[in-house]
DNA sequence: TTTTCTTAAAGTGTCGACACTTTAGTAAAA
DNA sequence: TTTTACTAAAGTGTCGACACTTTAAGAAAA
């Protein structure tokens, strides 16, 4: 579960690629608390004792409370004067109004992504598609790894776009808080057949160049996969 | 100029209104460099140092690095380790990809808004619009509140989607970023009247909850703004 | 005079300390 | 026994200091 990069993929990665040293210590711990945040390590709605999770961590306070500043602008923790942070309490209002936005930028991405693609990614975009057409055929149904290569497949649209804004927002504000939902929400999909063909629509929009159709169809995508997550979450009630 | 408030909107506002106290050091300071920045009180692309700045503020490095960290979220500075922060570089290019970012978002704000909006929030935005129209009947042409009128009723829309996560992002994420290019490339209108009209369509379409062509008239509108843009810029080449 | 090396100044990364605020535990009052 | 008052522990807000990195100035070599 890699092909999608955690930290930030603007990072003109140096001669040596994997030296922890010379990345600035709060930039580590930043990372570091995302993913434990995300994956529910640190639960959602606990508090945080900056004294003692500095100390697990083996920082000071200070490059760790700068840490806590920037997962605040990310929305993964709350902070109150004097009181402390917390780490954010996900509601079933707050997704569907991400999907709501997702709706919209990534209906936009596709769009641009219909003018800007090159050939090749189009082409890779497809080969990536063959192989989780593939995987949907071996195991039937229980389809963990199609959740991640939903994300790829998103992911790869986006991109496409050639939008640093959108890329940005997309890939790496909104993402992290997206994924800590389909980490602690569970979300299986019991879709991946009918989200497989939707993808492929959506390719075909991209490789006839017409915008239009692409966006229609990302949109409608999207929408789709709301209904399930509303359809998923009443059933639980 | 003022409806429209910098700081963040969603704050309890407690007993006293105005006491500056109690509001944490590294907010305050936040919000003094965001305006400053904006404004161009610090030139785009200067070098920021941490030390100077700091004395200048009277506040600690650690303070003002806590704020620095957040401002770089917003994309308002750029930092890269061990070479300092930069205040961002304004460009074309960039301009252009916000314009499509917003015509997603405020497209979709605007099909929630006619969903959700009530009745009287509707009556007040068309109370506001009548204004602009009588503003744009005096001073012909040579419209500066009317730039601001604008920004007011996109901002009231928005809010009328009711959508958190889309309000946080446009009026508080990129509004700051879209308002720094208002301040900086100066973006005169001189399509006023035009604008006008095209919100009292809108206002229409919200009014009869037709939110598909809300929507519609919303990135048609942003399109044009756009457009207009892009001309003024050709304009200065 | 131009280039390169050396060294000091400035700047960033990180830490520990202290003051003030909130929380929690305990004792006094009802 | 329940409520209120007081006090100590824990936590947050803010600061100044030190080590290491980069930059810039000046000296030595070409």
């Amino acid at each position: 579960m890699s092909t999608v990069q955690d930290s930030d993929m603007q990072n003109q990665s140096t001669a040596t690629p994997l030296d922890a040293a010379n990345i600035p210590l709060t930039e580590r711990l930043f990372d570091a608390l995302q993913r434990a945040i995300v994956e529910g390590e640190i639960p959602q709605g606990s508090k945080i004792s900056e004294p003692e999770l500095a100390r697990q961590h083996g920082v000071s306070r200070g490059s760790l409370r700068e840490a806590m500043a920037r997962l605040e602008m990310r929305k993964l923790v709350e902070r109150k004067p004097n009181l402390g942070a917390r780490v954010v309490t996900l509601s079933y209002e707050q997704l569907i109004e991400i999907f709501q936005l997702r709706e919209a930028l990534e209906g936009m991405a596709a769009r641009l992504a219909a003018q800007n693609m090159s050939e090749i990614e189009i082409e890779e975009l497809q080969k990536l598609l063959d192989q989780h057409g593939e995987q949907i055929a071996e195991q039937h149904g229980q389809a963990y790894f199609q959740k991640q290569g939903d994300l790829d497949f998103h992911y790869r649209i986006v991109q496409g776009s050639k939008n640093k804004q959108l890329i940005e927002l997309l890939c790496n504000d909104l993402y992290h808080l997206l994924r800590m939902y389909r980490y602690q929400f569970g979300m299986r999909s019991k879709r991946s057949q009918q989200a497989y063909e939707e993808h492929q629509y959506l390719i075909n929009a991209i490789s006839a160049r017409d915008p239009e159709m692409a966006e229609l169809l990302m949109r409608q995508h999207i929408r789709s996969s709301r209904r399930n997550v509303e359809a998923v979450f009443l059933e639980k009630l």
